[in-house]
DNA sequence: ACAATAGGTGACCAAATAGTCACGTGTCAA
DNA sequence: TTGACACGTGACTATTTGGTCACCTATTGT
């Protein structure tokens, strides 16, 4: 009912997390271009994907923009901003970072 | 398959984000008193609520305890940290944060 | 004008998920 | 030790969701 069930229900899937990384590591795509990003990990066709990014654009994580015949597609990362502060406030968002660093270190040092 | 999926799966359920604020607000709670947050909200019976918190321990973003025969209950952050650190570099966080503080803020003159 | 390209819609089916129930285990207190 | 309490497990159904398909609109280039 409260539309932030749209936004953790659109990143469920991993199909739209992969089109949010690809966004993510460079803007503007239009939907053909995300089709081919997508086909490159799993067997989808035009359909699937063009689906999970009107579930994205629904959600408020990505934004598009029709350009001629095209769509272009932009990330909003403040929804996913807004996860991050209704679980982690001011003040154990400094320990949460080294806990993480730590992390990130040790595993560097395993692999 | 990889382990992200079950935190965003975990996310995906209202009744488990709701269970995720309670322990938020505070720590540490037993299998009985989150039931009562629960049915404070919805109608969901005790087999219901056991489930969520288990799914919610598979995605490690609840770490139990036991102590008697009471189970404490405790939210792990890290899994939260980690989502928007996938898709907010630390660049952008700064202009997110101040996009957020102006929303809330015209929403405050708002209501 | 016409063909090719880029994208959209609604119906449909298979698979995953939420929720419940009957039953079982361990723990405390009288 | 006996009964009440706190919690766990596996099976079962109803609903939701992921994915595809046939068909449609709009824009570009020749």
């Amino acid at each position: 009912m409260p539309d932030d069930d749209l936004v953790f229900k659109a990143l469920a899937d991993g199909t739209r997390r992969l089109l949010l990384d690809a966004l993510f590591e460079r803007d503007g795509r239009s939907l053909s271009e995300l089709e081919e990003v997508v086909t490159g990990h799993t067997e989808m066709s035009r359909f699937g994907v063009a689906k999970h990014l009107r579930v994205l654009e629904q959600a408020d994580l990505v934004i598009s923009r029709k350009a001629g015949r095209e769509k272009h597609h932009y990330l909003n990362p403040v929804p996913i901003r807004m996860i991050h502060d209704r679980w982690i406030d001011k003040y154990t968002e400094g320990r949460i970072r080294a806990l993480i660093d730590v992390k990130e270190r040790a595993e560097k040092d395993d692999g």
